[in-house]
RNA sequence: GGCCCCUUCGUCUAGUGGUCCAGGACAUCAGGUUCUCAUCCUGAAGAUCGCGGGUUCGAACCCCGCAGGGGUCACCA
């Protein structure tokens, strides 16, 4: 019996998620989900100076929007729970002691200007700042109030990376590390290690960032003597200019406020899959569902990808078109415009299989339907702005407009096809181009720039208000 | 500066020695779908495969060097 996959996300809870950190969980989620595996989320809360009020919740919230739900975690508990670290000191320091008691750790006497001192000392002689170079011969007994540090063995290190490949270090990059600062909580360093352990971890998927302490990690494994997990690295996403990691400094966006923008969940995680990843065939946009079947970490690129949000427009326009109308609607209910407040249900509907086709995002809602819901206000500028419409006499306007309601006052029967019908008669009838006949009236009865087809639209405003509107006019 | 990783159209990418004078998608432009916008369809333009050496009958693909970019060198994760 092989052992069942566990992968998990452990993001800090220091603000919101943006498009990397739920790339690094969607695919440690598409990992676990292809194999019928576990999916763990562990809050890694060690950093008290850092934590944001609110960000657990959040965080969590959007592993719930994107559908990226997890078998264990804070809220939900577990075989090994506590699943936030900070509720887990007890196990740190039973782990931190054994390391004590094997020689592998010591109390690291120096105060911080001190250590600042060495660190300076070997930046002005431009090397790489080492610890161990400062080593105490005989170091204080480790009482707590000191940073614990790990007694590391530096060798060179060669292993298996993933996404990657096969990764190679030498023994200068492995160090001394603290395992548990002087506040009593441990490192990232040495808490995931343990966790991971602890929580029967088999991939350890995360950025990019951290391959560079992988040697320190891996001289940690077997200083505790525990087997590697697979481990996983992800290029970092970049930002929209390429010469940057994406951050929530440079203005990476929560991924929740792309939702509240109007973005299909199942767009986002299309998309953030592809970033970096694809199944080798032309396939460009996927369901969660095929991802789980078709992705693999070998198929992710090694290279840091960037954050195109024009694509993403693309991709949310894929996805809003292949809804069903009952979908949409149930997606549009916090987008449709003040004025559509008292419409009923059906009519919603229909506008909304009208504007479809036209929607990148649920935003762009009132925009396209207004003139469905509220009477809409004259734009005499989308006469004047027409080069065909300006050059009319306004008496010919008149003689138009008179045609138009003459025609559709009399229609018995008030559905797309007639009106479609009556509209090529009163062309044939006025002697005038689609061209100049049909603008008039749709920009009559809507006053905006765009609209659906004119029949379907003036069958949806109805008869009244359609020749109501057609009698307004300067 | 040391160490590590990366480098194919503007962007996301396919590509693992010959079928690649490099394929798809987004974006752009042009045309079509009896009005607008969008959808849809068709087409165009767009990459000396970072550069320089090698290996080979043959290289985007293998090797070496260089350059550029990114990451890291915290009592942050």
């Amino acid at each position: 019996m092989s052992t069942p996959v566990r992968t998990r996300f452990a993001p800090s809870p220091t603000g919101y998620l943006h498009v990397g950190g739920i790339r690094t969980a969607l695919f440690a989620w598409l990992v676990a989900r292809q194999v019928g595996g576990q999916f763990i989320l562990r809050l890694e809360d060690t950093d008290k100076n850092r934590e944001v009020a609110g960000s657990a919740e959040h965080l969590i919230a959007s592993l719930k929007t994107l559908g990226l739900e997890y078998d264990e975690g804070p809220d939900t508990g577990g075989p090994y729970a506590p699943y936030k670290q900070s509720d887990r000191l007890d196990i740190y320091r039973t782990w931190a002691q054994r390391l004590i008691d094997a020689g592998r750790a010591y109390a690291d006497p120096y105060s911080p200007a001190e250590v600042q001192a060495f660190r300076e000392q070997a930046q002005a002689a431009k090397k790489a700042f080492l610890y161990r170079d400062h080593r105490p011969v005989n170091p204080p007994a480790w009482d707590g109030t000191q940073p614990l540090r790990f007694k590391s063995d530096p060798k060179a290190y060669s292993w298996h990376d993933a996404v990657m490949g096969d990764l190679t270090t030498g023994p200068e990059v492995v160090d001394d590390f603290i395992l548990v600062k002087s506040d009593g909580y441990p490192t990232y360093n040495f808490a995931h290690i343990v966790d991971d352990a602890e929580m029967h971890i088999t991939h350890v998927i995360r950025g990019q960032e951290f391959i560079s302490s992988m040697p320190n990690y891996l001289n940690l494994y077997e200083a505790l003597g525990l087997d590697r997990p697979i481990f996983a690295t992800m290029p970092h996403i970049m930002n929209e200019a390429g010469n940057k990691k994406l951050g929530k400094r440079d203005g990476a966006k929560d991924v929740l406020e792309y939702v509240r923008d109007g973005y299909l969940p199942e767009a986002l995680v299309s998309f953030i899959a592809t970033l970096g990843w694809n199944d080798g065939t032309t396939q460009e946009v996927f369901t969660a569902q095929e991802l789980i079947t078709k992705f693999s970490l070998d198929k992710v690129g090694r290279s840091g990808a960037r954050f195109d949000e024009k694509r993403l427009l693309w991709v949310n326009g894929h996805f809003m078109r292949e809804l069903t109308l009952d979908e949409l609607a149930k997606r549009a209910e916090f987008f449709w415009p003040e004025s559509a407040k008292k419409a009923a249900d059906p009519y919603k509907k229909q506008v909304l299989s009208l504007a479809q086709d036209r929607l990148k995002t649920l935003r762009d809602l009132p925009g396209l339907t207004n003139y469905f819901f509220a009477e809409p206000a004259a734009n005499p500028a989308l006469l004047t702005d027409n080069k065909q419409l300006k050059k009319l006499e306004s008496s010919e306007i008149d003689r138009l407009m008179a045609a138009a309601r003459d025609a559709l006052s009399t229609l018995k029967q008030w559905d797309a096809e007639h009106i479609q019908t009556a509209l090529n008669e009163l062309l044939e009838k006025t002697g005038q181009k689609p061209g100049i006949l049909f603008s008039l009236i749709r920009i009559y009865t809507t006053w905006a720039p765009f609209s659906p087809q004119l029949n379907d639209t003036l069958a949806l405003l109805g008869k009244e208000t359609t020749l109501k509107r057609l009698s307004i006019y300067q």
